[in-house]
DNA sequence: CAGCATCCTCAGGGATACTG
DNA sequence: CAGTATCCCTGAGGATGCTG
């Protein structure tokens, strides 16, 4: 979870909820779909592990990001989606997105950038 | 230095540049100071290690977002600045920073954060 | 299906001492 | 002053196997 102070600036606050290999994706994944089952979620997010995905998560509905709905079916069912919290972190880093993106066409455009994985 | 891909999408590129403890903090520092000698950034980062502020700024360098210039004096002088994709980052930022200091300011309001080192 | 438990690796990061 | 150079350690993150 996030270490909940103290903190130096908001920046500061606000990476250290999103901190973490794959929370950024979570909320980029969650927001587009609305809401996601457990497997859909893993599935969509290429190299997560089942472990690493169920912490993040779990870090994610402490911090009031995500939120989680059970069902008790047989399978169990599981649906994530996001706060209004996670929603408005999520806009927060639209700019940030843009920005990235930007980045990734100049460097391709260099040819200094790897875009896919050389081993796919 | 950022892994240069692949990515998953723009914020994945994004975060990947500012990951690491104190980079969001360096491109802040240097964009309200506009440039910052080697020790004037050290003081202003409370918990920095040399050799950790001297690292981060190496690859924010190699990653284009800070610019190195060196004095050849006695006693050496060096100072640090944003480039054009270092403030444009830091702009990038600015929404996430907001977002942070909101919930700051409510966590505070609600008695759950810890806004000052409990030893202070 | 959606986890939990365990074990293990490795790299991010800290502490300390030395130098041009 | 602005760094190198080392050594060390924690903990984030990965791999595997089991369960309600």
């Amino acid at each position: 979870m996030g270490r909940r102070g103290p903190y130096i600036c908001g920046i500061d606050a606000g990476m250290d909820v999103v901190a973490g290999k794959w929370k950024s994706l979570i909320l980029w994944e969650l927001n587009n779909y609305g809401t996601r089952r457990f497997g859909e979620l893993r599935r969509g997010l290429p190299g997560v592990s089942e472990k690493m995905l169920v912490q993040q998560l779990r870090e994610m509905e402490e911090d009031g990001l995500v939120h989680r709905e059970i069902y008790r079916e047989v399978p169990p069912r599981v649906e994530y989606s996001l706060t209004p919290d996670g929603t408005s972190l999520n806009e927060a880093l639209g700019a940030l997105g843009t920005w990235g993106q930007q980045r990734v066409e100049r460097l391709a455009a260099e040819g200094i950038l790897v875009e896919v994985s050389p081993t796919a």
